[in-house]
DNA sequence: AATGAATGAGGATTCATTCAT
DNA sequence: TATGAATGAATCCTCATTCAT
């Protein structure tokens, strides 16, 4: 979607762009992100902007866009296909925690697609964002049934739904401002939430997720061995 | 926070007037709604807003917090404290799913203060809206482990936040266009969402919960009769 | 220029209404004054003020000709026409240094008249305000001339314009924050312009202009002794 | 204080934007300049405006400083510093008059720097119009005491005030029209103020100062010859 | 006569986008 | 290709005045 001529600048370049406009956008959000400020947080002219893109909406796409591979390769990139759901799960929570610490503007920006008046980037993105999830979620559920490590039961789409439900409220939790106080109001912390009380807290969902997809007779199968 | 002019003018005037604007406030987002547009859908001079509210925040903030007061009406008004946690937690997701029907606009508003560039909002808003919730669902999840009719070993925090996480997720995915389509995606649902798969998915949420929070050696307990 | 019904209410209505109209005038000036802010300030309903006025340009030409006459009938008032030319003076000047201390409003809406934009209320207004001090000084010097306290071969038409240019100035300084300062730069005045400081600039305009008049062989006239 | 923008575009633009700007301030006022009327009028987009200054206010105040800059290079620009006071005061109410001409909207701006509502731009202006006048007008004076010129015993600071007070007034009186109408009533000029009666009344008050200010015994000094 | 809600033209400022250099 | 000045539609808010009660 941008231009050829995206291609043609210093790498060095075009990373302090897509990266100020991630953070701006995350910041202010989009209409309130101004083409000028952000031409000159990224050292760029702003006609340049123009240049390497057609429009603002454009240009947040392709940021939005770039922060979803990003995502998914810090979350997906080191993950082993042949880990147990458990351990993929685990995997996943703690890449998207650090993820989040990390750049929090692209999980911001993420969220934001849900937002009123931003149906338009809604229809574009919604099912590229959501589907890599939802079919590795259910491929490895289905797997692990296979496997005996999961209850047969199971209804894989609907818990895929609900664990990808918990992994985004979590993840919104350590990137918004109104989701990280709603957090803190339930489990009652003072103060700000800390690195150990995010791990706590990744633990305990993760751990409830176990709970529910672990074959009812026995207890919760053995964390599986990784690396 | 409204101007006491606003008290003064007729009750007909003044819902039409706070109702366009949540809808419009939900169809646009906050910055793309235009206070010209609003006066004319609501039938009233630009000007008179201004006798209204001192500003579009201000009127952005009334009728956030107005939407929540519905929304709270509409949900907890009707339900019986005595009721024990899952008829409490079925009338409620029910009550919400109807609500999030008549009024999408309210629930969209609300999902809203999380975006990013409203943590003007977030900051006025987040904790009165959340505290009444995280309240009752504590308060009543305690009652019913002391009736037996919730697992013991319940940490009663975790699963408040869990139950109203889920139930976040699921209004979102009845009013918002992206939540909507991650919905349909997960679960494989073609065209547009029935009010019957609403209903079966309403239904498997609350078992999904029921089951989670059932003591564990026994069934999970009999749906309470109520009315 | 009112309409009736401003002679129709409570004198101590109406005299709030055009003390508190003189004193937003002179503090906003014409354009920056509220009609709202003035009808709340003068405890009237703003409808009110369109009862008593045709218009706000009509209540501003009231007040400042209601205020041209009280600074006339506080300079004027106890002025004795016999006095000679020199007594007069003394008493213009202290009347006038008085009445800016009680009624700076007054002196600052006229000041006003001559301001950019203010035109349409020149034309009606200026010749009303400077006709009757203009006829007064010319008589009175005119008439001690005759009397052999001023110098013959005075061009009391000169003599009135300067002797005015400088009762004005005077004035001036002590009601506008740009022409206090000015004095206080040329007089090297430091902080506020002390009540004293006052009665000596005076005492020095004063005697500049006697000896301005007087008859050259001879010194000064003595001062008149008035009761 | 205007934006670095402004240094960058062709100087005749500038020169015409200032030139309007300055015109229709002198002629509306503050207040009632619209912007978008002086852009139309100065050939530029209502938007280059604030390319060019922050505000509205940092432009009334980049052009009254400029007029003030304009006024005094006329005004002092030829002036000889070794002429005598007389000399000097007749160039000066000269080239006033001159400039009061040709350029009369600097001089209504200045004048309205004292008007109500102004106050914020006294704060910021009104020293610095008024001390370079003062000590000029103070050092000559001094200087031509101890030639001999002027008389003794003159009070420096108070002659210097009042000799500029009757510039003011002078000037004003050719750029405002009450101030134009006060003159005519006082002196009695029917009509318009003719080049030829502003040149007489020049004289006048050259006149009048020098004579208050030779010293006492002698005839006024004899005019002091330049080039 | 008094009130104050209603009106809408007006006006400062913003900002995505264009385009000449 | 890079630049940043130019543009003008868009938008929040003000306020003199009207008019129904």
């Amino acid at each position: 979607m941008p231009k050829q001529t995206l291609d043609k600048i210093k790498p060095a370049k075009r990373e302090k762009l897509l990266s100020e406009a991630a953070k701006l956008f995350a910041e202010r959000g989009y209409n309130q992100t101004d083409m000028a400020e952000l031409a000159s947080r990224a050292g760029v002219a702003k006609g340049s902007l123009y240049n390497y893109f057609e429009s603002k909406q454009e240009l947040y796409l392709y940021v939005a866009r770039d922060g979803l591979r990003r995502s998914r390769q810090a979350v997906y990139g080191e993950l082993d296909p042949e880990w147990d759901i458990f351990a993929q799960l685990e995997h996943i929570f703690r890449q998207g925690a650090a993820f989040a610490r990390r750049h929090p503007e692209y999980l911001i920006i993420y969220l934001n697609v849900s937002s009123a008046g931003m149906d338009p980037f809604a229809a574009k993105m919604s099912r590229e964002v959501e589907k890599y999830t939802a079919d590795h979620l259910k491929a490895v559920l289905a797997r692990d049934v296979g496997r005996g490590l999961v209850r047969p039961d199971l209804d894989i789409r609907q818990a895929a739904f609900w664990i990808n439900s918990l992994y985004i409220i979590f993840v919104a939790s350590l990137v918004s401002k109104h989701f990280a106080l709603r957090m803190r109001e339930y489990l009652e912390i003072k103060g700000r939430l800390s690195k150990a009380a995010v791990e706590d807290q990744l633990q305990r969902t993760v751990e409830l997720i176990r709970r529910f997809l672990a074959p009812v007779e026995g207890a919760a199968p053995p964390v599986q061995e990784r690396n």
